[in-house]
DNA sequence: ACTCCACAGGAAAATTGGGGTA
DNA sequence: TACCCCAATTTTCCTGTGGAGT
């Protein structure tokens, strides 16, 4: 007998292709943004006729549909331009140097595609990319998702180096379309960035319940019979959406979720339920995600954090922590890093969500941060545990840890 | 009122490592 | 081969600070 046989191949047939809830669909309909798509077309109607043109400020929360209609927009854009526009897209996140977007952008220039990844002084590559450009002849659209992180990291260097590229030569016809979650970003920007950068924005709004129905309706029906799923099961994935800030990613992860796990339930239809377990997996999703793509060094970290306060739950401060974290180093043969760098990984750890902190001066003692987790240390221990590199750790056990102490 | 702990967190130097040219 | 370019990461060095103890 084959042990699969108790599983049916597919108890739910889908109609369609269920990548539809991914987040890598690019759909060409967007339910409650023609607002900002006509002013985005607006601002880039210079562009066809081969003029200067304003750059572009998007503003928006995740899951608010700014990424996809920039792509959406210049991708139509380039339909009816064709050979003569280029586009580059790049993710500030990944590429925040201005050697790095440089390559980038050269990378989609005909005769500039074989820039090394790295070698060539800096304005070498800036010479190369202009000639490039201007013998092409091309326009040229840079989409600078997350533009937020170029001034963060190196004083907004990369995006100076990038506006000058465009702006200050007669060959490069072009512009920036800067995306951002950061409402402030326009005031962060340094003077020189700013006079080049124009006010010219486009405000993508969160998204409420009935607005992300509108978005999976059309969706889900298109893979599922109505039979199939509960509109219940909708409302809900549309309302937990809403719930964060109008995150439609969020509200289409749920869907694709909870679809699947009715499939692998073997339910015949999509109901509520599914959701809630959805939701679970999701969050639980994210956190294994995120814990896995820690650096090493923060992963211990994070342990130490976890372990400091299974020891003392009111007290877990840096420098304990720190503590911790040596011996673990030890144990693991690692060679510990700093403290200082220990604190920036707390401070990273405290972004991610995962642990909290608070500044707390304990007179005589010291000022350090009282170091909370977030309620979820033990899938976060088992996370980590995941590790091959780091599987020691499970041997050290609360009595070892008192042994720290002396 | 004054000290001084135990750090926070900024700035800059140093190290490592990708790759280039001559 | 020796040496330059740039990015990323970490270390070194540093100044700043709230409040218990005195």
């Amino acid at each position: 007998m084959n042990p699969f046989d108790k599983y049916s191949i597919q108890t739910i047939p889908l109609k369609g292709d269920i990548s539809i809830l991914t987040a890598s669909h690019e759909p060409d309909s967007f339910p409650h943004r023609e607002e900002q798509i006509e002013k985005m077309v607006n601002s880039m109607r210079g562009i066809v006729m081969g003029m200067k043109t304003n750059h572009l400020l998007v503003y928006g929360k995740t899951g608010t549909g700014k990424t996809s209609v920039t792509k959406y927009v210049t991708s139509k854009l380039h339909e009816k331009l064709g050979e003569r526009l280029i586009i580059s897209y790049i993710n500030c996140q990944a590429y925040d140097s201005p050697y790095s977007i440089m390559v980038n952008i050269a990378k989609n220039v005909p005769g500039a595609e074989n820039i090394p990844v790295s070698g060539w002084p800096l304005d070498r590559i800036y010479d190369e990319l202009v000639s490039s450009m201007t013998k092409a002849g091309t326009s040229l659209i840079v989409i600078l998702d997350e533009i937020d992180k170029l001034v963060e990291k190196n004083g907004g260097d990369s995006l100076y180096v990038i506006l000058k590229l465009i702006d200050e030569n007669p060959g490069v016809l072009g512009i920036v379309v800067g995306i951002t979650n950061d409402t402030s970003f326009y005031e962060k920007l340094d003077s020189r960035v700013k006079s080049r950068l124009s006010r010219d924005s486009v405000i993508f709004h969160p998204y409420n319940a009935d607005q992300l129905k509108d978005i999976l309706l059309p969706r889900v029906s298109s893979i599922l019979k109505p039979e199939q799923y509960e509109e219940a099961a909708i409302n809900l994935c549309a309302a937990l959406g809403a719930q964060e800030h109008g995150d439609a990613r969020k509200a289409i992860d749920l869907m694709r979720i909870s679809i699947e796990l009715a499939m692998l339930d073997s339910s015949d239809i999509v109901i509520r339920d599914y959701v809630y377990r959805a939701r679970e997996k999701l969050d639980s999703d994210i956190l294994r995600d995120t814990v896995k793509t820690l650096p090493t060094h923060a992963k211990i970290v994070l342990y130490s954090v976890i372990l400091s306060i299974q020891v003392h739950p009111n007290s877990a401060t840096t420098g304990e922590v720190g503590l911790f974290y040596n011996k673990m180093c030890n144990l693991l043969g690692y060679t510990p890093l700093t403290s200082r760098r220990i604190s920036d990984y707390i401070n990273d750890l405290e972004d991610y969500g995962m642990i909290g902190t608070m500044l707390k001066s304990l007179g005589r003692y010291g000022r350090t941060r009282i170091i909370r987790t977030s309620g979820r240390e033990d899938d976060i221990k088992r996370f980590i545990l995941e590790d091959s590199d780091l599987e020691k750790l499970r041997d050290v056990n609360l009595s070892t840890q008192l042994k720290f102490e002396q």
